[in-house]
DNA sequence: ACAAATTTTTAGATTTGTCTAAAAATAATA
DNA sequence: TATTATTTTTAGACAAATCTAAAAATTTGT
């Protein structure tokens, strides 16, 4: 409900999203030192901006505590995604990028401003739901629809699956999929799952392929009961 | 031939394209006033920049002398245009924006860095030749296809001709022309041209029209050779 | 040609986002 | 608990792009 809009510099915008990602994993509150990393700058830095943040109530934080959301900071946070995921599934469907060229210009075309803009491409690409990656487009609103969804490595024998998207999506992973037609959609059967190194062989494409465990903790099914 | 990419600034990009429209009006070189007013912002600002260009060999600059673009600052701008006016022919014909309202749009598109999607941009939209305002689009090599315009109120009563352009892109006058049909692709009679103040009827949609000089002058027409 | 008006440049300050180095707070360990 | 190690914050500096005010150069008008 708020109709005011908030001037956001580029690297603030950055800020908020990064906080964001990281609060899936550090609920408790987002350390400087996690987010120094994130964005690649000086803990320093990020103190920096913190404080800037705080000041206009995007985010709560209280020194050496680490920082959290606010409410407008969370759904200031919300709509970059969206915009970033997007224009990431504009680029692949209508532009015929690959998946694993799109994040670096998607990166930027996340900051351009205009409401009217993302509504109109939104209503182009007919509402997608998820990007190129499998993860979710939040609506206008804010609502991210959910897939289940269960990391691959978490399988055992006999499981089956469909490839709904990746949690690594490096260039380099992608290509890595690709060079072993691994796609979103694709139908998987787990057949043996080797206690040693977690290593899984795989039934797809009528194929088997063996993956590591690294690979498997970066793949995305959704289960498909077998009865 | 230049391979070597340079890193150019939001602000640097939009200087560049700046001068090129002022050379248009200016050949013997861009005055800083012109330039400040053109950038809204002050002179002195507009001498630190020029004088950051030249050092980038962007420009030619000698003290109270004006600039001008050097062929590579030439070659940059033009790509900078060229963007702008694939991202505005998106925005109206793909995602249905109306020619007055995606300027402001391509402003900000235009500094999305990425020779990939341009070129994905440029193949997805058709190889373009005019942007949603009757400008040329530049192809990937600079060049410019002009086609042969001439404003409305240099016609006399009698002449036809195409409407194929505007001068002034402001929403403002594009929304007078929308209230009045007046379309890219419409054939124009120049019916009667009023001495006394420059006004014109015009038959168009085989109805009349009576239009300022000052809207005449901000309208181009390719001229129909009647035999 | 000379004074006045205008344009352009310089000098110095400000804002934003970053950095390094050092100090302060917190956490880990013996 | 005392000491050490780590994390976080502060202090001060810097580059980019802007600004105001004042000086310098150029142009205009008589
Ligand atoms: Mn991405
Ligand atoms: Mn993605
Ligand atoms: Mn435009
Ligand atoms: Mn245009």
């Amino acid at each position: 409900m708020c109709i005011i809009k908030i001037e956001m510099t580029l690297s603030e915008e950055n800020y908020l999203k990064s906080i964001f990602h990281l609060e899936k994993k550090y609920a408790r509150g987002v350390s400087t030192n996690a987010l120094a990393e994130e964005m690649e700058t000086k803990a320093s830095s990020v103190t920096d901006m913190i404080k800037k943040l705080s000041e206009k109530n995007l985010v709560n934080y209280k020194k050496y505590q680490g920082v959290k959301l606010s409410e407008k900071g969370n759904s200031i946070a919300v709509q970059i995604i969206r915009k970033h995921r997007l224009w990431e599934y504009f680029l692949v469907e209508k532009l015929d990028f690959n998946w694993d060229e799109v994040h670096d210009i998607a990166e930027q075309l996340e900051h351009i401003k205009s409401d009217e803009l993302i509504a109109k491409l939104d209503k182009f690409l007919d509402y997608p739901k998820r990007d190129p990656h499998g993860d979710p487009i939040p609506d206008a609103e804010g609502n991210f629809a959910n897939l289940e969804k269960k990391i691959l490595a978490e399988f055992n024998e006999g499981d089956q699956g469909i490839c709904v998207g990746v949690k690594d999506s490096s260039a380099a992973f992608l290509q890595y999929l690709d060079r072993n037609k691994i796609k979103l959609g694709k139908s998987i059967t787990i057949l043996e799952k080797e206690q040693f190194d977690g290593s899984m062989i795989l039934k797809m494409n009528n194929k088997e392929l063996t993956i590591s465990k690294v690979a498997a903790n970066n793949i995305y099914l959704k289960p498909i009961s077998l009865e």
